[in-house]
DNA sequence: ATCGTAGTACGATGATTATCGTATAAAAGT
DNA sequence: ACTTTTATACGATAATCATCGTACTACGAT
């Protein structure tokens, strides 16, 4: 099997409703976190969460379908990648708004 | 019966993903835009929503209850506004991002 | 007092969602 | 070939959510 290509929305398919249901969740959250700060591809095992492997592979998904995050396989691993240009021209500000305050959210 | 007095969450009970939640929704995405607009306490019925009236208390309970909006009794009627200082405060940025993707995206 | 207007309360229902475990697949290293 | 690592697919389950209709309440006007 070669499936290895994944679906991503395009940027005209992405909807702010979609965006906005991803993003309140706070696994999903801190993904998006995670990612604007590492500021590159990341493996989906470099980031912990406290739910299991299956539950982890559904909310990659539910950012990758709202067009949140960009994922390539890498090897045996999936390298996760925030859409920041796509996001940006779309909802300028949306992104780092929220991330501004996840970030100051959890420094409590 | 006084129950005429509506539970809002202070401020420092407001929680991000709550407010990501409530705006998650197309409904309650145009009650949001349409207050942004009008600027001012808005009574429910001044808003046209394609539900039933029970749908429509629900979201405007979700809005309330997450932080967006404040509702006080005013006569038969309640006016809703938007919290637009509390959540500047909170969330610099997110909610004027929001409205103008809101409304741009509906502007096509 | 009665009536109309504006909105709530209370179930009920169907849809979506988050979660899990197990079985599976694909790639890299031995 | 085999093993390990990384992640998916598939079904199941429980929780949450959007929606509705009906009955109700509170207020203001007649």
């Amino acid at each position: 099997m070669s499936a290895r290509i994944l679906e991503h929305p395009s940027i005209e398919e992405i909807r702010l409703e979609a965006v906005l249901h991803a993003l309140a969740d706070p696994m999903r959250l801190g993904i998006v976190r995670f990612l604007a700060e590492s500021g590159r591809g990341v493996p989906c095992s470099e980031i912990e969460l406290a739910v299991s492997k299956s539950t982890g592979t559904h909310h990659y998904r539910v950012l990758r379908e709202a067009g949140v995050i960009r994922q390539v396989y890498h090897g045996t691993s999936k390298l996760s990648s925030l859409r920041r240009d796509d996001l940006d021209t779309l909802f300028p500000g949306l992104l780092d708004s929220v991330v501004a305050a996840a970030r100051k959210r959890s420094a409590v």
